[in-house]
DNA sequence: CGTGTATTTGAACCGCCTCAATCCCTGTGG
DNA sequence: CCACAGGGATTGAGGCGGTTCAAATACACG
């Protein structure tokens, strides 16, 4: 009875091909897929269920809202990412999508459990997406508690970058918005702003627009 | 042929009667437990390794050392606390103990996934104890995103309390030291003591020596 | 008791936040 | 095709908080 269970479409093998790229294929029979538009609520805060996620396409994030009314963003979600509930079924975190056209798989957390007590190929999926998540979220916690904001900020389009789906590309699409930076990276969004305008005057990066971003023969050298 | 292998003592059930109070008892067949001095290294970083381990008491400090020499703490961990090394059998960051007489249990790698693919039971603990590390270290991103570096500290106090061994006491010993707490927040060893006195004058805290705190009524109520 | 370490306190500087305004990019309607 | 609107991004000025450097004090351990 989660209020997610009715927003998920009835056909389970939507875009197979693309699922396969990101998703864990073993999962595949249990996966609902769902597009979701920009803003929208994939997971809301405090509320109950046990389902996981994987994202396929497109960016999330996952944040929550502290007393004073700052967004605190805990994870920025990209393509082949878990999350989901934790062991007590409960969200401490809401995870809205980024960009328009983002799309994750869900899996019920009773039919996750009985596949994975089943076959332990998918149990060792699963705790290896975990470890992942875990890697995942240590390598944020370094940009973070990292001193100076320009080296945050550095450290995170390095990050973003390096984590481009098409691997080896020294040039990316930045899906968030200076605000989602800034919420990350637990500065203001004008010193974003700053910090980037200086990183490319600096030869460290190069801007096509706001949003592309690429690593300059100064930084790759 | 890893070097902790070596180190971990021949006696699989040392302390059985503590080890069953934080590890999995579901693993307790395969588990090496070994006593750890101050400061000494669990888990070198950089190092190649498949083995697990958990915190059965003291603490230990999960981090790296920046190229400017700076220390970044990702993770204190306490008792009940998973450690290892991930799907790569990479060490992205050191493991070393805050406290003399921190006892930690060594799963190795192999004989972990034989468990898990032979007992479902095991592999849901696994699950679990990563969930919980997830879980964890979003908590800890909490903290160091916050705004100001008073509410930092106090959060971070506030969390330490929580997780205190007895459970429902309102004062506890802290293991780590300024330094540990300044690293794993990001700011400056001054500001964590000027934080701390504020939160002492302001009622928020009390302290009976440096490393015992207690909640006042006044923080309580 | 003495020695080394941990913690606290002080003073000055600098970086980041805040508030405010401007600019730019995108989409929409005339 | 242009005007306009609205959100996102950038830039500017001023104040405060946190870092840095320096020193004093408290603490733990032999």
């Amino acid at each position: 009875m989660h209020q997610d269970q009715a927003r998920f479409g009835p056909s389970p093998k939507l875009l197979p091909h693309i699922q396969s790229a990101f998703a864990p294929a073993a999962l595949q029979p249990i996966a609902t897929v769902r597009p979701v538009r920009r803003e929208q609520t994939i997971i809301e805060q405090n509320s109950e269920g046990d389902s996981w996620f994987c994202v396929i396409s497109g960016a999330a994030r996952q944040f929550t809202i502290s007393p004073e009314g700052r967004r605190q963003i805990v994870d920025i979600l990209l393509p082949g990412d878990f999350f989901g509930y934790g062991p007590d079924k409960h969200a401490r975190f809401a995870v809205q999508a980024i960009t328009d056209g983002t799309i994750v798989a869900r899996y019920p957390g009773m039919q996750l459990d009985a596949l994975a007590n089943s076959d332990p190929r998918v149990a060792r999926e699963l705790r290896d997406r975990l470890s992942s998540t875990v890697a995942r979220l240590q390598e944020q916690m370094l940009l973070v508690s990292t001193m100076t904001a320009t080296e945050k900020v550095r450290a995170f389009l390095f990050y973003m970058i390096g984590r481009h789906p098409s691997g080896e590309e020294d040039t990316t699409y930045l899906p968030m918005s200076r605000y989602d930076i800034a919420d990350q990276l637990g500065i203001s969004v004008e010193t974003v702003s700053r910090s980037i305008t200086d990183l490319q005057s600096a030869g460290v990066i190069e801007l096509a627009g706001p949003r592309t971003i690429g690593i300059t023969g100064k930084a790759r050298g």
